[in-house]
DNA sequence: TCTGCACCTTTACATCATGTCAGGGTCAGG
DNA sequence: CCTGACCCTGACATGATGTAAAGGTGCAGA
């Protein structure tokens, strides 16, 4: 399978399919004698694992993990768990803050009356 | 003032402070005989509403309409209100999309009982 | 006055994940 | 054999920020 298949097997771009394989995410795919990559049923199986967890918002240096646990045999399910919930509270952390940031800025909306008038509590506020 | 008691004084770090000034979101400084950067207490003054705006949230190019709109007398604060609602529902949108996913992996892990044997939920679902 | 240290200057490279483009080679059908 | 669709590598861009190198400046103390 050519690249472009694998890509659109995968969900995973062309582009990042190279470039997860320059990193070192994934293997070097098989080359054609023309140079083509070449993909087998298992490349585009372990291609969909890694936007399957990019989609859950896993870092790359975090799905290097995964892949490892998924791959090995004699793992432990507790050391995929542990990874998932702290991946889990760091996204918490941010959804916060940035739950954060919006209430500020929510309330300081509120405080704005919004007419054509130059005062306004939002600029008054970035000041201090 | 030199950059560096800019910098202390606008928590904003001296490496921003020119990549400010290098991408035009603030002005050149003004410079002595020796080539250093002077500020003024206005200048800092603009760096600590950058360095706000940036506490909130907001990207650079909106910060470029924030200090526009800060230092026009005429502007109307319809604007700004606009600008900081239209960001607020951004935040929204991101804290959500963060909470869906936290959420998910949540209940995978809730699934996975987490002891020393191999099979686990979460990386089953990463296969799908 | 010389020396050393803290500060400043510019330039460049790195991050992270991804897009896009250019300049070329390959393959398959007509 | 030509054409269009595909593939290759390499390079540049994004956004916001850090770090490092190589060199100039300014001031205080010996």
């Amino acid at each position: 399978m050519n690249i472009g298949a694998a890509s659109r097997a995968s969900g995973v771009s062309q582009r990042m399919i190279r470039h997860y394989e320059q990193i070192g995410l994934i293997p070097g795919a098989a080359r054609r004698d023309s140079g083509y990559r070449d993909y087998s049923e298992a490349d585009v199986h372990r291609l969909r694992f890694i936007a399957n967890a990019r989609d859950l918002g896993f870092a790359i240096s975090e799905i290097s993990t995964l892949l490892a646990l998924w791959s090995d045999q004699r793992r432990a399910s507790s050391e995929v768990r542990s990874l998932a919930l702290a991946h889990a509270e760091e996204l918490g952390r941010k959804a916060r803050a940035l739950e954060a940031m919006r209430q500020t800025l929510l309330t300081l909306a509120q405080q704005c009356h919004g007419n054509d008038r130059p005062d306004c509590p939002i600029l008054q506020r970035l000041e201090d």
